[in-house]
Parts: structure tokens; sequence; C-alpha cells
DNA sequence: TGCGAAGATGAAGGAAGCCTCATCCTCGTT
DNA sequence: AACGAGGATGAGGCTTCCTTCATCTTCGCA
């Protein structure tokens, strides 16, 4: 089980990501403090840390340099603010992996972490298949009984999400912070809507509704 | 080296698919009947088969089959048409590794090639830098002089191209089919009206126009 | 230096994708 | 059976991207 080190000190994204990583099957740990950073880093046990550059008490980029002089090399992904562009150059060159800019969907920050998590096997999962659907994620293409499909980007993003837990209901919550990020709309029908036309492309009989709870990918 | 036996009938698509290949590094080799297929295919010496399925003497499985048959496992990439997706369940049944449909961009051929060509080495380039520009193929993030910026996917695939041969002179119509396809109208200027926006997101100076040539990206 | 071809540029049309909203339907409960 | 909440659906607006077109500018040669 990989773990990561959350850094962040806003309480709500902290949370969001923190329940995605936990969902995703990593374990994760949230600091709200450049210097809890630090020691927790140090004190080792993470596979990769999440570090918020708009921490209260220190610099990010302090953070990550101090780290990085006590020799701990795990990788290192930047939270950032979406203008602040500049920052993400100088992340890179402190030491940082990558970066994802604020405000960010789930996936799109889970992508990142799986890509630069040093101990993800090589052979990675890269088709997923789930009652008669198959879909590649390495050239996003998309087949229902054999039979390719166009999708758009976010009925692909949605289509993976629940393929990724089939036979399992995801509330339209879950959906809509994976697919749409954590500060959409939460009183959005945008789910029902993309629901609908995956219906439409994949098969209605696919995708069931679970009355008061959300949908459901028969596997 | 890495040889490509190109299986196509029609002129006009075999030499661009051959010209193309050939300037990126492949040694392209066109036979334009199923039987010549066969013979070339079991000589050996071909890292890779492009098929097209609507030949003139064989259906295009068959050839397909009897390669197979024969003992030949080189990697296998179908060409059909748009709207025949039946065919690609069944190629990829009959033992193809991919396909693209027609009509297609070259880049998009290109890339299929290169992931399915079992010789190419696994840390392939993922990061283009040229001139102070930095491109990520993975992640399709580009950065000017360290600053990230935004490119559209025509603008990425243009920029891409220039990247991939720096300090030498692209006509419009190489950009044309490497981006835009083999089928585009060639009396277009949306070329030129790229090369603008691109000029304007990574810098004016750094695409130079050659009068009466085309231009070029100077690394 | 002037002319014509080649290139640069701005604007506008059109398509695709995304999302909201209003309305209609259906299920489960009373 | 009727009602209300939850879900399904269609239409429309907004945005982004792509492309064309008309016009202006620049270059190189006569």
């Amino acid at each position: 089980m990989s773990r990561v080190l959350i850094v962040e000190d806003e309480e709500r994204i902290a949370s969001f990501v923190r329940k995605g990583l936990t969902a995703s099957g990593f374990t994760a740990t949230v600091v709200g403090t450049g210097s809890e950073a630090v020691d927790y880093a140090v004190t080792g046990g993470f596979d990769l840390m999440l570090l918020d550059l708009g921490l209260p008490d220190t610099d990010g980029f302090d953070v990550l340099r101090r780290v990085r002089a006590l020799g701990v090399d795990i990788p290192v992904v930047i939270l950032t603010a979406r203008d602040g562009v500049r920052d993400t150059v100088t992340g890179l060159e402190t030491g940082a992996d990558d970066y994802v800019t604020k405000p960010f969907r789930f996936e799109e920050l889970l992508a990142r972490v799986r890509l630069r998590m040093r101990t993800e096997r090589p052979g990675a999962l890269t088709v997923l298949e789930a009652g008669g659907l198959s879909l590649d994620l390495r050239t996003r293409r998309v087949a229902v009984d054999g039979t390719a499909t166009d999708l758009t980007a976010r009925e692909f993003a949605l289509l993976e999400l629940l393929m990724r837990h089939p036979g399992q209901v995801l509330t339209r919550q879950q959906m809509l912070s994976h697919v749409w990020g954590y500060d959409h709309d939460p009183g959005s029908n945008v789910v029902d809507v993309f629901v609908r036309t995956l219906r439409r492309k994949v098969g209605q009989e696919r995708i069931t509704t679970v009355r008061g709870m959300g949908y459901r990918l028969d596997g």
C-alpha cells in the first residue's frame, strides 16, 4: 500500500484529496503546516508528497528545499494556484517532480500521483474491461461489445470512474468531485445529463439507477 | 533503423504514408496487393506492417490470417475506413495490434506505429526541448522559458511537428499533411493562421518565415 | 523605386462540447 | 390511487476551438 503525505492547510481541499486517495487505494496523511510537513517527510514511510504552496507558516518552496536538503528524495507533486504559473517553474527547479494547478479535478491529481509514484509497477493497467465495455486509457478508445464508439473528454472521464468501480454504487457527489472537481456546484444535474448520454452511447442497460443513492455500472 | 511494410493500393495514401515515415526515420516499403504483402512479410526484415483492408485482390483479413499462420508475428496496424468500425473488431480478433481509421492525420498514424513497434526502446522520448521551449508529450504541457502556457490540440500538434525538426524548414504542405491530414484542402491558409497564434504564445522570434519555402523553428 | 507574389492579420462563421434550466416521468410510500 | 421526491429528458445558451475569408503588409526582384 502506497503512502501519500498531503501538505495542505485548507480543510476542504485536504479532505477532498484524502478521501479520494483513500478510495483509490492509497494511505493518506494530512498535515497543515510546513514544519509538520518536514517532520513527517523526514520521519519517512511516505512514497509521495503532495505539497500545497500556500501554507500559513512557511513558504512551500522552503519546505521542499529543507526536505531535499535532509536527503529525502521521494517524489513531490506541487499544488499551486492557476495563475501562479511562475511558481511551477521555481518548484520544478527546486526539486519537485510535477505540479497540479488549482482548482483541479481529482482524476487529474490522481493521474499525477500515479505517474510520479516510483513504486508504480511498470506494466500498469491501461485497459479497463467490464460488462462488454472496454476502455483503453492509453489510446483513449472505447469499445462496446467490440464496436468502437466515440466519447468526449467528460464522458470518457465519467465512464472511466464507473469502470474503476464496477458493480458499486457511486453517488452524484462522488462523480462530481472526481470528474468535475471539488469546487463544482453541488446542486447541478450535470451528472444526470452525462449519465444519459453515456447510456445512449454504451447501452442503456449497463448503467443502473439506484434511487436515492446514485448510479452503478454493472460489471 | 526500423523497417515498415506498407500494404496499400491507393497511390495517394501510400505515398503520403511512405514519405512521412521516411521523414520520421523509418525505412518504408510499399506493396499494393495482398499476395505481395504476404510474400514481403514472410521474407522478413520488417518490424511492423501497415495493412489497408480495402485491397483489390484479397481481403485484408485474409492477408493478416495467412501472415500469422506462417508464423510471422510482427506488429500489424490496420488502416480502415471510418465507418468500417466492425472491421476493427474483426481485425483485432484476427491478430492485428492496432488500427487507424481513414482519413487520418499522419501524426495519428505515427503515434500508433511508434506505440506498437516492439523494438521501441522503453524509455522513449517524452519531452522535446528546443530554443527555450519545452514540450511534454506525455502530460501535454508546454513551457516557454520555463513559464507554462496553454495550447489547443492543433497548436500542440503543430508545435510538436516543428520541434521534431528544429532548425529545419517545413513547407506548408508538410505541415498540412502531418497535422491536418492527407485529404485537407491544399489551398487553405490554416497553417499561416496557426503559425500566428503559435508565435503569439511561444514568442514571435522563435518561428522564422522562410519566404517561398515555409517556416522554421529556431533551435 | 515600384510592382506582384507571398505572408500577416483581424474578424467572423460554424461546429463541438459542456452545462443549466424547465418540464415531464416514475418510483415508492401513504 | 394519489402525492411528492428523485430521476429523465430536450432544448437552448455559452464557450472554445477551428477554419475561412477579405484585407493589409512586406519582401524580393525588375
